[in-house]
RNA sequence: GCGCCUGUAGCUCAGCGGAUAGAGCGCAGCCCUGCGAAGGCUGAAGUCGUGAGUUCAAAUCUCACCAGGCGCACCA
């Protein structure tokens, strides 16, 4: 069990104990939280209950926090128990169970930080799912970023984690995609066929046409216009879903599943999922067109599901894809993570998801607000209709896949930020991205010279870390699992970037104080205990770069 | 107009209803003939958008207002 469920478990004893001897009231349940205070000096933990009992109790917080603390059970792992300030309760440590934490640490190895608050549950997220008609374009870094970063944690936290990319292979951008790159075919050939009127002006297309066109040696000019269209959606397909892959994997993003919009109508599950809706009494016509009767479920209006031209709209098959994940494979829970210019979509996928008689709270929708970027001190708006394309890739190149990780783990998705790219371009050694790579790269520095001295730590001795700063230290360290729980919980994955950050810098004032490696006969045993703290330290930032999805380098 | 989100140090951003609101960058200093100075230490810098309210306690919850972003399609 976990330190502050032991200290959860203990206060609750605490105050029954003290509710059974008649010293307090039995009146007064309060959930207790244990959190580290942030002041030193406030012991390792502390508690509030005292506070939140005052008003059910009818007492002064100080007098329930003296009555909890004196009915506080017998432990070795805690050593001081004390009131303190306006009613709260501060909790100190025995310094033996912090040192027991090295090795304990160090036998969990790369698992350490995992928790099994998700255990059992099978989660499905996901996100980018951008349309393949292109490369990715800088606006959907920082989805992408936090739907794996997220997908880690939650599996960290015991969760069984399918990552899944939404592929939009049936619908009207598809069609004005491979509409245009027909009309670059045919330029490519010499013909003076114009775009479409609405259409992706882009050079790729141009380039993918002409490569086309080279390869087939300009088979499909003399077809019919919807023949060579047909012949040409593949093709443009595959090459844009594999630009799309290799973008991704060049911010060390992989994916469980590319799921078909296509898929959804040969399987009939779209068919299948509309004829529920219907027999639900959720599917109006009107206009000539099909409704989803979303007001029926207190929405604002209907929406459209089948065009009068007969054609689906994005909204009805994303219906039937839902559908597919709650129903066929039984997701616990479903996480998408979108722009926020979709938001206007969450409602009546909500409500969509209701009508199917699916518990709506099993849909969380995660909305990143739009980056903006800056240049020459200038906003900048990219779009993927205008002729500006900013890639993905060349962020990547510019600023580094870990820096572009960092960046947008470490704020919160809805927060409204601005990636100043001469900034970014500029960062170079000084960048506080490089802050936690930097330790793990000391760290692994410290171990790698102690093994070429010839240092065998493996019967080091960790009741010999004494010092105020290896204390403070592993006290650090032992709060991952803690994080990760909570971030996990809340679905922010911001929580480890600053997290980690703390991490490194109690290791890094513990390195300026205490000198783990010494040419002393004498100090080879506070050496060897230090090298453990060194290891167990070095296993939890490597969790927290992996976490994050960044590397975890031995030098820089 | 209606709805959702955001407003915290010069800049970029954290902040779990609780104790003296934090970090990085930038700025002013100090610290390497000892394991990596991409580091450590000290300092300056804040009406937590504004105003009310709830609470023993509000940056955090409620309401109003101001400013910005996004949405309100037979687009996705």
């Amino acid at each position: 069990m976990r330190i502050t469920a032991q200290l959860r478990d203990a206060v609750a004893e605490a105050l029954s104990n003290a509710q059974s001897a008649g010293v307090l009231p039995s009146a007064g349940a309060s959930e207790i939280a244990i959190e580290q205070p942030k002041q030193e000096g406030h012991g390792d933990f502390a508690t509030s209950l005292p506070l939140r009992l005052a008003r059910t109790m009818k007492m002064a917080p100080p007098a329930i926090a003296t009555a909890i603390v004196e009915a506080f059970p017998e432990s070795d792992v805690v050593e001081k128990v004390e009131v303190a300030g306006p009613g709260f309760i501060n909790i100190t440590l025995a310094n033996a169970w912090f040192q027991e934490q090295v090795e304990v640490i160090r036998a969990a190895g790369a698992e350490f930080g995992n928790t099994d608050s998700k255990s059992g549950q099978k989660i499905q997220i996901e996100f980018v799912s951008v349309n393949p008609t292109g490369p990715l374009h800088v606006g959907h870094a920082r989805g992408a970023v936090i739907g794996s970063g997220l997908a880690n944690l939650l599996e960290a936290a015991g969760a069984d984690v399918t990552r899944e990319y939404y592929v939009n292979d049936a619908g009207n951008q598809m069609r004005v995609y491979t509409e245009t790159l027909y009309a670059r075919y045919m330029q490519a050939a010499g013909h003076d066929v114009p775009l479409p009127e609405t259409s992706y002006p882009g050079e790729y297309v141009a380039d993918l046409a002409k490569d086309l066109y080279e390869k087939d040696g300009g088979a499909l000019v003399d077809l019919p216009k919807e023949e060579a269209i047909k012949a040409l959606y593949q093709p443009g397909l595959d090459r844009n879903l594999a630009l799309i892959k290799e973008d991704l994997e060049e911010l060390n993003i992989s994916y469980d599943v590319w799921f078909s919009e296509q898929s959804l109508f040969d399987t009939g599950r779209f068919d299948a999922t509309m004829k529920e809706l219907e027999d639900g009494g959720f599917i109006v016509d009107r206009d000539g067109a099909r409704w989803f009767a979303s007001t029926q479920l207190g929405e604002d209006k209907d929406n459209v599901v089948i065009r009068s031209t007969g054609g689906h709209t994005y909204f009805a098959s994303d219906i039937a894809y839902h559908a597919e994940k709650f129903k066929e494979r039984n997701f616990d829970q479903v996480i998408d993570v979108w722009g926020a210019d979709h938001h206007g979509h969450v409602a009546r996928m909500k409500a969509a998801a209701t009508a199917l008689g699916v518990d709506p709270n099993k849909l969380e929708i995660i909305l990143n607000q739009i980056v903006s970027f800056k240049e020459d001190g200038e906003s900048l708006r990219f779009s993927k209709r205008k002729n500006v394309i900013v890639t993905v890739r060349e962020l990547v190149d510019d600023v580094g896949s870990d820096a572009v990780r960092y960046t947008f783990l470490s704020r919160g998705a809805e927060s409204q930020m601005e990636f100043d790219l001469d900034l970014a371009r500029k960062q170079s050694s000084d960048n506080p991205v490089y802050y936690v790579q930097y330790a793990h790269a000391r760290l692994s520095g410290i171990l790698r010279n102690a093994r070429e001295t010839g240092i065998d730590w493996a019967d080091g001795d960790v009741s010999l870390l004494t010092h105020e700063l290896e204390i403070a230290l592993i006290r650090q360290i032992t709060g991952l699992p803690d994080v990760v729980e909570r971030s996990a919980d809340r679905l922010e994955p911001q929580q480890i970037p600053h997290y980690a950050t703390e991490v490194a810098r109690a290791l890094q004032r513990f390195y300026d104080a205490c000198r783990v490696i010494s040419e002393e006969e004498d100090d080879l045993p506070i050496s060897k205990a230090r090298l453990k703290l060194v290891e167990s330290a070095r296993i939890a930032i490597a969790r927290c770069l992996t976490l994050m999805g960044m590397n975890a380098p031995e030098r820089m």
